[in-house]
DNA sequence: TCAATGCTTCGATCACGATCGAAGTATCAG
DNA sequence: CTGATACTTCGATCGTGATCGAAGCATTGA
């Protein structure tokens, strides 16, 4: 009855469909303001101030004064790979809100988990990765070998500043539409700024789906091929 | 708004504190009674009679009927494997009940996390078994090589039977006090039969705490040994 | 300085759901 | 059949929390 870690308290945080539908607009990893939370939500500005206090209280969010807006985000990779792994688990369940809404099939092929990439594409990304040995690893531990350092460095990331934050670089992320694996952590998101910079893909507006360009489509399988 | 699973509902059921402390009794692994679960929750059994039937419709629950008793128990390993992960999440952020119970040392050398063994032994275990290559694997990908099936038969544990039902055979779950993964599936749960048929370890009466003894620790250690 | 915007706080309303007593159903032992 | 145990269903109560209107701060721009 008491032993262990209290699981009621951020259940009830996100038990609110309010509070889980503002979790689910971040969990696309843009900072949102109040007003826009409130208007996903469906809800006054006044209810989803409430509900926002109560989730950085909770230590879910944070938020970041600028001007006169205040930006809210999830407060880190936890949350987020938290928030993914009840999707994962609600998907697989068959909870889901409106059956499979139009534009379920892009979410499905690539789409931003928090700050990487995630869907079909984040889970081929993941496994050409560990077919060319790029990375390495077992269990769940993850590390970049040194071929993988240098394919990484030709890309143009700056692995140095990476491992400089205390964040991990290579980490697994449960994917709810695959209930495979992707690639998290530092390089995860390193790696899908990278893609977004080159214009291979862009992000759509007001989703969380990614929209690969014919030459960015090409470029990124060209990379990650896989086997078979 | 509308796109993607649905959180809010599994929230929900777990975000009161009733339904919550059930949970996490029924994560020890072993059915229990409507009286049991009741009494754990510090309410009557009517009331949780209807926290069991929301429980159940929601799926995280199944009900088996035996005499005038019914038995109930988590759906299925995915429930656990999500208990869990928010148990991880939550003991992370410090969301615990009493700090830290008398219990809590016993709990975290050892325990059993809904059918295998989790907690120090438990993340050693997969490490070691990762380290002689008894099981191989990248990513949340765990499979079982060569030279493990020659040591797991030898331990006596029957892999046809294991591979002849649907479940996985190995995979990993998140130790919320190791913050490390441990293993899980089939595999992970005739383990820790062994162990308890072999006499190596005990079950604590009304706890998760797996109590080895002297001599089934040294047997543990031995088969299961650690670099460094 | 004034007006406008973005957000929070206060206060009141209201609904949902947790709770338990009482009664009803099922199973078992004699 | 009778009594006992295990559990569910019904009905009523009650408290918590979600919600929004109105007012209060804070910041920006003119």
């Amino acid at each position: 009855m008491k032993e262990g870690p209290d699981i009621a308290l951020i259940g009830s945080l996100i038990g609110d469909p309010a509070r889980a539908n503002m979790l689910t607009a971040l969990t696309g990893g843009k900072a949102l303001t109040a007003t826009e939370l409130a208007a996903t939500a469906g809800i006054t500005v006044q209810t989803a101030s409430s509900h926002l206090s109560k989730l950085e209280t909770g230590g879910l969010l944070t938020q970041r004064k600028q001007g006169r807006h205040r930006y809210f985000a999830l407060a880190d990779d936890d949350v987020g790979l938290m928030i993914e792994g009840l999707m994962g688990f609600a998907a697989y369940r068959g909870f889901t809100r409106h059956r499979t809404g139009p534009k379920d099939p892009a979410l499905r092929k690539a789409r931003v988990c928090y700050n990487h990439l995630a869907g079909d594409y984040g889970v081929r990304m993941l496994d050409s990765m560990l077919a060319e040995e790029v990375i390495g690893g077992a269990g769940d531990k993850l590390t970049l070998t040194k071929a993988g350092e240098e394919r990484m460095a030709a890309l143009g990331i700056d692995l140095p500043a990476l491992r400089r934050s205390r964040r991990p670089l290579c980490r697994t992320c449960l994917d709810w539409s695959e209930r495979r694996s992707h690639l998290a952590g530092s390089l995860g998101q390193a790696l899908l700024t990278l893609f977004l910079d080159k214009g291979w893909a862009r992000r759509e507006v007001e989703s969380r789906a990614v929209c690969f360009t014919a030459t960015g489509e090409k470029a990124f399988l060209r990379l990650f091929p896989v086997a078979g």
